[in-house]
This record gives structure tokens, C-alpha cells and sequence, in this order.
DNA sequence: TATGAATGAGTCTTCATTCAT
DNA sequence: CATGAATGAAGACTCATTCAT
């Protein structure tokens, strides 16, 4: 290994620790209220430092939003190739979506609420291409006729809508939710039973 | 109209002033970056004068989530008296909700997404018995017989979650959704056919 | 009584109410942090009312200096009047300035200590004037023949720096000092054998 | 020398700069005075610079402290080390330290008096350890049979309330004092006479 | 006499960012 | 590559004081 790639190597872990610091506090205090010198101190390297390998605090954030679609969208990969049942093989990706955002709420939330209000770069590249999962298995069910409605897109949407709710409220909830997983079967279940041709 | 009654109706107007010039800035610039001082320029008074009308910075967002939820109450108040289908009725309220947030978008993702993060003291007090409509819609379905599900607050939950994701995204979409009328009437349709007992 | 009188005393009262919550205010606070808001509000008028009072912040401190000195030249008056030993009667007297200092630590902190350090009005005329029962006290031991010098303002001096030390030191200490009583005792002790013919 | 060096003692200069700054402008104008802002004008740096050196306010008074603290055992280190008569070894004692306190007037009051107020750190510490000097040459008094007290603390307070009387008193003089070394002389004279057997 | 709304200057403090080294 | 000193602008908030009423 030659010292251009040690160096490589050594730059990218720099990288990923002030990433992984940045996110921390980005969710821990928002990102308003994380700043440079904070991220600086959490890893032990200068403010300065911070700077030689993102442009700005916002190239931060923006960085943090392509790793969790790229996340997001390796969990839904998986799903479709299963031949089984195609609503239930959408409601096992719905439930994914929902399961990944409570076991990620600090990704989530930044990417999908803090950052959509700065409408990040990540938001308008990246961002897309993880909806298409879901366009994918909603289209398997209107090609095998089990839905009640032939628009692949506006009912993709409408589920969106419905799981992005859900997740959202369950992560920041001081609401008196009840038993989280019973909230999601029953909100589940409303989505696929409202979308199934009787 | 007396001396004493102009003054506190100046006061009360100055008070509407702050709070509209707030509403504002925080949905625009985040409630972070709304400094009083912005607030303070805008309605052309000193920062110090602020202080007159409200304990400090949280407070105004408090007052601005407590008109929140007294408009949105008031909005949804009327619709559960309507002695009609009591499904077409929990629709009607569902689509109130939205269009409300709609058409105060502001107030909406103030209230219900950025001061949730914060719990001011208006979710814990007024907050709460917003939700009543909700529940008391879907009780009157559950006596009518018409649902699949007889537990009224995992349903009215369930549906809150849809409602409450649909109208996030449409008021802060930079996603290209189709148009907003055809999803919303799709979305509250999944709602009410995936309650409606067959 | 007139309604000149009344207004009058009722002037006076409000002066007073004024000058009783400053002087707490100025000790408990510090006279920095007592703003004239803090002693509006405690007793129950507007700021704007204190300037029909005192022109200024700086005033209200002055008259608290005319107070304590009236106070004290009041308690140190009867003092001389007594014929017995001259020397005793001085222990006396310091003893005195001590005890009013302990008794009206406000008084005494706010008057030798803080305004001291802003040199009011009060200082330039009333203040001189205190020193006066002092200055006569050593006089006598003089005139007795008792005293190991003859220079009266000398021996007030120096005799003044003791028990300002003391009663400063007892008044904020936070340090250990040994049972108060028996400091006091060994202090005057000192400073009367200190200055006694032998 | 080496850049390392070099910027430690660049570093220390803007240190000694800031403190110097703020010791004059803390008791020219008070504490409560002294802004940060004026501190940082004085040096003709930004007022966040301070901040690099010291975390508030507090902490640069309390450096103060910690060095009149430094300087002030220093100075009554020598004295006790001599052999000659106890006696007047504790009067040379007490008049180092009058002198001290006239000589850095500003740190004197800022210490002795100002801080006193507010409890720094340094006199829960440092401080303490000051009254040791004082305290030990008492004790040889005593040991030597000299006193008319055998209460080494009691007389070693007594004193102490002397002398930072008059320090107080000669450095915020607006009183009409005699010539200050006469009076000096004519204190300890007091004091040293007050405590001698006879 | 008393009010109370208003202000301008000020408080301490934090921050993203730059740049010489 | 990394530092760390420095800054200018801004943050929330407080205050003594004025003045029309």
C-alpha cells in the first residue's frame, strides 16, 4: 500500500468521523445549535480542519442526507425480488420504511424534516431515486390487478404520505401514542386494505 | 370609546403585529434563525419592545401554537354535528384538517413540526383536546357499525398519522407531487376504504 | 389638615416606599443589578414614577447616604454625653459604629463600601460631618491626659481604619472567621490599649 | 526559539494584555462596569478573542485574584524568615501589606473588596492560604512570650481587620486623610502597642 | 401625579469562517 | 494536512430614561 493510498484512506476515515460526529449533534442539540467548533472538538481536530474536507456546515448536513437515501434505499432493494404476494411484499416495504426510521430517527428526521426545510443538494439528486422502490412494488400490484386504482404514481405517493406520517409522529412524539407496533400494523393495514380491489 | 379601551386595543394590535411578523419568519427562515431582532425590523419597532408584549423568544412560538389549535378546533368543531353519513362525515373532517393546514401552512408546520421538537407549553394544555374531533368522528362510525376495527383511538391515531404526513409534504414539497386536489382526495379515499368494514 | 399637607405627605410616602425597596433591592442585587424596573415593580408603581422622585438612579443611592449617615451620627450622638471614663466611653462609641454596621449591614455596605467606590453627594457633605463624634470622643482621652499621642485626627484616623475593617470584614465574610463577639472584643481591645498612656 | 515557543508567549502576552486591561477597567468603572467589549477595545482586539483566553467574565476576575494572591504571599514570604525581634517582624509584616494594597491599588480592591462579593474561586483556594503568613508571625509572637494573647488565630484576625481597613480606606480615599505615612505609622503603632505585654 | 409604551445603547456570549503558519 | 488565533456579525435579552397622555 503506497502512501497515496494510506493517505486516501486516512482522509476518507477523517471524513466519516466528522460525519458520524456531525450527525450525533446535529440530532442531539439540531443543527442550528451543532456548530463547527463543537463537531471540532467532539473528534479532537481543529475547526480549521473541518473545512479542508467540507465546504461549508450545510455540505454537512448535505452529505449526512445522501448517506441515509443511500441507506434507505439498500433496505428497500432487497424487497421486491421476492416473488411472493405482491400487496403483502408492499406492505413488507411500507413496514420497512417505517422500521428504518424509528431504528435511524436521528437520519431520518434530519433528512427528512430538518433538511427539507433548506432543501439540501442531496434532496434533489439523491432524494428522488429512493421513492422509486415504492413505485416499483405499487406498480407489481397494479400489474397483477389487485389494487382499486391504476395510478402507479398517485397512489405511491399517498402511501408515502401515510408512512411518512407515521414515522415522523413516533419518533418525536410526546403525543400518548399507543403501543407503537399496534399503531403501525393498524395504520398498515388501512393503507393496503384501502388500496386492495374487493 | 374611551382612552383606556383605545390603548388596549393598540396593545392588542401591536401584539398581532409580533405575532404575524413571527409566524412568518419562522416558517421561512426556521425558528432558529428568526432572530427578534429580524422580528423587530419588520414591524418597524425597537428589539426591546418586543419584550413588552412577550416573556422572551419561546413564548411567542407558545402563543403562536395556541391560536393554532384554537383555529383548527374551531374549524373542525362544526363538522361532527352534521347528522349525515357518519363516514362521508369523518372524510369531511380529515379533508378539513389538511385543507387547514393547507391554508395556513405557517401556523401548521409550526406547530405541528418545528415546536414539536420543542414541546412548548401549548402542546402539553391546549394541544391535547384538538384531537377530540378526530376521536369523537371516529367513535360515531364505530357506533354506526361501519368500521372493520372497533378500537377508537388506535384508528383515530392511525388516521391522524396519514392526515398529518400528507399535509407536511404538500405544504414543504419540493418533491414533484401530482397535483395536490387528485392526491389528497386519493389519500383520504385509502383512509376510508381501509377503515370501512365490507 | 389641607390638601397641600396630604399631598405632601403623601409625596413623602411614596419617596420612602421608593427609598426602603432600592435600598434592599441595591444590597440584595447589587446596586448594578437593581434596575428601577425591579423597584417599580415591587412597589407597585410605573418606572416613569421614580423620576418624579429622583432624577436619576445615582440620586436614590445618594439619599441612602444621607440616611445611614444620619443614622449613625443619631446613634453615636448620646455616646460623648456620658461623664464617665473617657476611654471606655470611646470603646463605646467604636463598639457602636461596629454594631450599626452589623445591624444595617445594607446600610453600611451600600454607603462605605459600594457608593464609596462612585463617590456620591452625600459623601462630600453629610459623610464628613459622621466622622465628627469620633474625632470628639478622642478629644477627651487627649484632654484627660490618657492617650500615648496628641494628635486627634491622627488617632480618629487610625482608630476610623480599625473598625471599618472589622465591620466590613464581619459584614461580608465568607471567610472563617472565629465567634464574632469575641473578635469584636479583642479588636477594640487592641486599638484601646493600642492607644492608652502606660 | 521555535514557532512552538514563540506562540506560547505571543499567546501569554495577549493573556497578560487582557488581564491588565481588565484590572484597570474593573476598578476604574467597577466590574459590573467593565464590559467585555470595553476590555477588548482597550487591547484593540474583537471582543470574541477574549473568549479564546478566558470562558466569562467570572474567570478573568478570578485570574485576578489568583495572581494578587500569587504576589501578595510572595511578598510576606521574606518577612517571617528574619531573626530579629518578632515584634517588629510582625509590624514590618503589616505594613508590607498596607503597602501592597497602595501599590496595586486595583488589585487590591478588586480582590479584597469587589470579589469579595461574589466568592471567586480563587478565595475558596488560593486565598486561604495568604492569612498563613500573618498567622505564623503572630505565633512566634505568642511563642516568644511577647503577647498579651495567647489566641493565635483571634489576634491574627484582629490584625488582619486593621490593616485592610486602612488598605481600603487610604486606596478609594475621598476622605481628607492626613498624610498617609504618618498614618500608617500611627495604625500599626496601635496595633503592635494593642498586642504587647507589658 | 402617574402611567406605560417605547427606545437606543448596551450586556455577555456564540458562531461560521478565514488565513498565516 | 492541520492548526489555532482572530474576527465581524449576530444571538437573546436588559436597562435607564423619556414623553405623550
Amino acid at each position: 500500500m503506497g502512501v497515496h493510498e494510506r493517505r486516501a484512506r486516512q482522509k476518507e476515515s477523517v471524513r466519516e468521523e466528522i460525519l458520524d460526529a456531525a450527525r450525533t449533534l446535529f440530532v442531539k442539540e439540531g443543527y442550528e445549535h451543532a456548530s463547527i467548533r463543537k463537531i471540532a472538538d467532539k473528534i479532537e481536530y481543529s475547526p480549521g480542519t473541518i473545512y479542508l474536507y467540507f465546504r461549508d456546515k450545510a455540505e454537512i448536513l448535505d452529505q449526512i442526507c445522501q448517506e441515509t437515501f443511500a441507506k434507505l434505499a439498500q433496505k428497500q432493494q432487497a424487497i421486491n425480488k421476492d416473488a411472493s404476494d405482491p400487496l403483502e411484499c408492499l406492505r413488507r416495504g411500507l413496514r420497512t420504511y417505517v422500521h428504518f426510521g424509528i431504528e435511524n430517527p436521528n437520519h431520518y428526521i434530519l433528512t427528512f424534516v430538518q433538511a427539507k426545510q433548506k432543501s439540501t443538494a442531496a434532496h434533489s439528486t439523491t432524494g428522488g431515486t429512493c421513492f422509486d422502490g415504492l413505485r416499483r412494488g405499487v406498480q407489481r400490484c397494479i400489474d397483477s390487478g389487485r389494487l382499486n386504482c391504476t395510478d402507479t404514481e398517485e397512489v405511491a405517493q399517498a402511501l408515502w404520505a401515510g408512512v411518512h406520517g407515521l414515522t415522523t409522529l413516533l419518533i418525536t412524539s410526546d403525543f400518548p401514542f399507543i403501543e407503537h407496533n399496534r399503531l403501525i400494523d393498524r395504520h398498515l393495514n388501512i393503507l393496503i386494505e384501502g388500496i386492495r380491489k374487493k
